[in-house]
DNA sequence: TCTATAAATCAATATATCTTGATATTTATA
DNA sequence: TATAAATATCAAGATATATTGATTTATAGA
């Protein structure tokens, strides 16, 4: 129950689709590329990636200072099934602006 | 975007995870047993069906002075997996208690 | 039309979640 | 070890959602 919980919760919420659906298109991304793509400050960022974390739909790797997050895999039904959901929603999908191409954070 | 986080947001919560495992599980029932067997006030179950009805879990059909209420059909792709879920959940399901056995309410 | 019952809605309060700016932690490098 | 950059966490206020009791609406029958 819980989990299950802690999962439909992670979806709603617009900024976390945003997010998953950015994940899912352009594939690992490291925070501050997040952030500027998505033009959001860096702690609501971090705080929607940790609950996206929690509930398993991505996952992390420390890269030195950076923190590399994608969709995690293999994800389960039901949650691959919500991910097929939000691929089809109306969301107006930023650019991805790579920071590594103004010198910092290379992948 | 709007309809699936009304989809979501209406997962999102305990009490409609038992509403729709209530009557995913024994069918078609009307307020006032759903209110008996769950032991909730009407306000409040009644608010929760509203929400479940607006997201496309639940249908409604009046007859006479009670509304039935009963698991859509046909659900979609992703209700019918958030429903499968929900059918693994470990939830304390109460029995359920027809009005109708004690002279009102009958269907 | 009046009354009673079932259900829906409203208003107030309580609880949870989101956003922001500030602070802390982690890691690499001088 | 001191510094800087990336990320995580915290505290406070703003917003949304849930619960309850009161009120309203809808329907059936006297």
């Amino acid at each position: 129950m819980e989990i299950f919980l802690k999962t439909v919760s992670a979806l709603n919420d617009e900024t976390r689709l945003l997010v998953l659906r950015f994940l899912d298109e352009y594939g690992e991304c490291c925070v501050c590329d997040l952030q500027e793509s998505l033009h959001m400050i860096q702690s609501r960022l971090s705080r929607h990636l940790k609950i996206l974390k929690e509930a398993g739909f991505v996952s992390v790797e420390r890269k030195g200072v950076w923190a590399h997050y994608r969709i995690r895999s293999p994800l389960d039904r039901f949650r691959t099934e919500a991910l097929q959901e939000i691929r089809h929603l109306a969301i107006d999908l930023p650019v991805l602006k790579k920071s590594s191409q103004k010198g910092s954070c290379k992948i």
